[in-house]
DNA sequence: TATACTGAAGACGAAATTTGTCCGATTGCC
DNA sequence: GGCAATCGGACAAATTTCGTCTTCAGTATA
């Protein structure tokens, strides 16, 4: 019950990649460098991401992968999901056309409800939320306790 | 990103217990291959409910286990975590007081707000709701469509 | 054209987690 | 005491995660 590596990974890079002047090419070894991510890994990560569309790449010396849409355009979720595939709690929710719960499929719904309201949140949060809410955090100073009254009233921090 | 199938076992031996007049017990035998759930395995599960005390053991013979508390008493939220530990999608909210997150602790944000909103799910559903929701499917009729529109709108279901 | 530099794609493998199994110890009823 | 049940931990198979390596393909530059 958690998010990847793979998944995170794929966040940073992105943030990485958006932090930079629009249409700006990063190379694999610059982005991994930088947010400390094995190189070969996160190159892995990125091949997701640019068949999904969510980057571009560029071939060829002097090449590297540009942010293929506004950051405001790209949500947590689709780069979630193209890296780990569809949040899905259970099998039945799958594909599968018959469920095979055999308490009956309560709890399908259940789980249902429970990944969508996780989907909500991702869906909803833009890598240029995400980048802005950094440097929010930045400014306040680093040295303040790092995880506690964050984030978990939306609506305040937006 | 998935509930392990330990926590879906769990959930549904639990039902099962609360199936049984209040105060039967029941041996792990039967929940076992009621629920289609390898015998073994669903008395380590049950070893840990017992232990964060949701249901109580009787041993010797005749003896088996029994819902500790009320069917409406006990959140789907408290069965899973007794079971999978506490639901947690990153490693910097776990515990360790320093994150490691290079990106700055706006990803951790993030996912504490993804993983409030599906602990909030499981949080407001109890054993009883889910008990209620498997009787109104089956009589509903068995053969419908066993996924959609079931309890995508909590409100309304209660 | 040759060469150096970049990503693309897939095979491979180590490590961790999940999903169980097994067996002796313990406990309590008869 | 004997039987019937859970307790608890060691063990093991299967799957997933995490990451590396190698080979190939495309592009720029000399």
């Amino acid at each position: 019950m958690q998010i990847t590596r793979a998944g995170e990974y794929g966040i940073m890079g992105l943030i990485h990649l958006a932090r930079r002047a629009p249409g700006q090419v990063a190379m694999i070894e610059e982005v991994s460098h930088s947010e400390h991510i094995p190189k070969s890994f996160l190159a892995k990560i990125f091949q997701h991401l640019v068949k999904v569309g969510l980057v571009r790449s560029v071939r060829g010396a002097g090449g590297g992968f540009v942010l293929a849409r506004d950051p405001t355009q790209i949500t947590v979720l689709e780069i979630i999901e193209a890296i780990e595939g569809k949040i899905v709690f259970q099998r039945c929710l799958q594909d599968e056309p018959e469920c095979e719960h055999f308490g009956g499929c309560a709890l399908c719904g259940l789980f249902e409800q429970a990944q969508d309201g996780m989907r909500e949140v991702f869906m909803r949060t833009t890598l240029k939320d995400l980048i802005e809410r950094q440097d929010r955090m930045e400014a306040k100073g680093p040295t303040s306790s790092p995880i506690t009254n964050v984030a978990t009233l939306p609506e305040a921090a937006k």
